[in-house]
DNA sequence: CTCATACTAGACTGACTGGTCTATTTTTAA
DNA sequence: TTAAAAATAGACCAGTCAGTCTAGTATGAG
């Protein structure tokens, strides 16, 4: 019988001291010491540092991805309103934070994708199914009226994602969540407008 | 007289590889043998590293401010004109460094704004001024009749920015452009629209 | 019981980190 | 010409890094 709670301890503390210092600033020796496991047990589950962060955002990505399935595909909610308590959630999350974590995803993102091919692949493919599960969600909001049909779910999808990860970085070194109500203001009164409404106008 | 040229070329050697491999990533001694420059003279000129990152900060956001200015700034261009010439530029660079550098601004405030609140300081002024040429260039755009007052310029570019950081951030990861494309689609489609027009009616 | 495997334990290694130190050369001003 | 200041030069330091190694303990199968 394998033990696996010495590794999800592991992954826990560091998902959080990665999110809070980045990859390259958080030693093994740091999540060690955190979570009182000493270096045998690392390097029994883990072969090197670069398959312990791999392993991090994997175990993310499956925990986010079930989050945003909740919350995004809960058809007692009308679509749209799906997505406000999706941003109402991240604003909460950067408030519980102090807005110094943000988002592992986009963090590490930034911060590897240029670094390591493995890394970046690894990290495309969460924010794809991230995606995927926005266009869902556009989708339901156009079949049911709320939304235009005219603008295509997929490019709106990787506009939101894509709008949201910046606010997020925003709001970071601003320390304030100011610019994530800023998107969602405009992104909800110009982009995601019901079908023939005249928006806009002055 | 002081010789700035040494001085010059560790921080241009040090924005190359921050913006390659990040902050911490990039060690003193790597600048130094990039640049051919002794460990003596870099802390004859800086008294630490900290200190240089934040001299590679200024000047690149000196020398992009200028950039912008010149950009959306320029007068014998259609303001909402400049800001697709904006788009544009970013996305030549974003070619140009295979995909791999992106914003060095956007990538050290997600490294560091919580790692330091004086680099996070540094950063969010960066921001700010860069978000304030944008007001510019949208009042512009609302003066002339091409942009809807209805919307707060102000507002606006704080949208604009965080999804253009947004954008890029993606399109790192993604090793394509498509992202920035997509967000610059949608932003002149639905949000970037003249007054009083009927956009995104099905 | 016995033996193999899973796991814990942490001292240790070589490479590298940011930073210090002393010495030397170059430049400037008087 | 000379002395101070600016700048170059790189050996060196203590600390930290990811990763290795050996040893010991727990566990489960036969």
């Amino acid at each position: 019988m394998k033990n696996t709670a010495t590794r999800e301890k592991l992954i826990e503390t560091g998902a959080e001291l990665i999110g809070q210092h980045g990859y390259n600033a958080t030693g093994i020796n740091a999540v060690l010491k955190t979570c009182g496991v000493p270096k045998g047990s690392f390097y029994h589950y883990f072969s090197s540092k670069e398959e312990f962060g791999l392993a991090v955002i994997d175990q993310f990505a499956a925990a986010y991805d079930a989050q945003l399935a909740e919350l995004l595909e809960d058809t007692m909610t009308p679509p749209l309103e799906r997505l406000r308590r999706y941003f109402a959630a991240g604003r909460e999350h950067m408030h519980s934070c102090n807005h110094a974590t943000g988002c592992l995803i986009g963090n590490l993102g930034q911060e590897l994708s240029g670094q390591s091919d493995t890394f970046r692949d690894a990290l495309d493919r969460v924010f794809q199914r991230w995606e995927h599960r926005l266009v869902g969600c556009l989708k339901g909001a156009q079949e049911a009226g709320e939304l235009s049909a005219a603008l295509p779910a997929d490019t709106l999808a990787s506009f939101i994602l894509s709008g949201w990860e910046g606010a997020i970085l925003r709001a970071k070194t601003l320390k304030s969540v100011v610019p994530m109500e800023q998107f969602e203001a405009i992104l909800f009164q110009q982009v995601l407008v019901p079908p023939e409404s005249n928006v806009g106008s002055a």
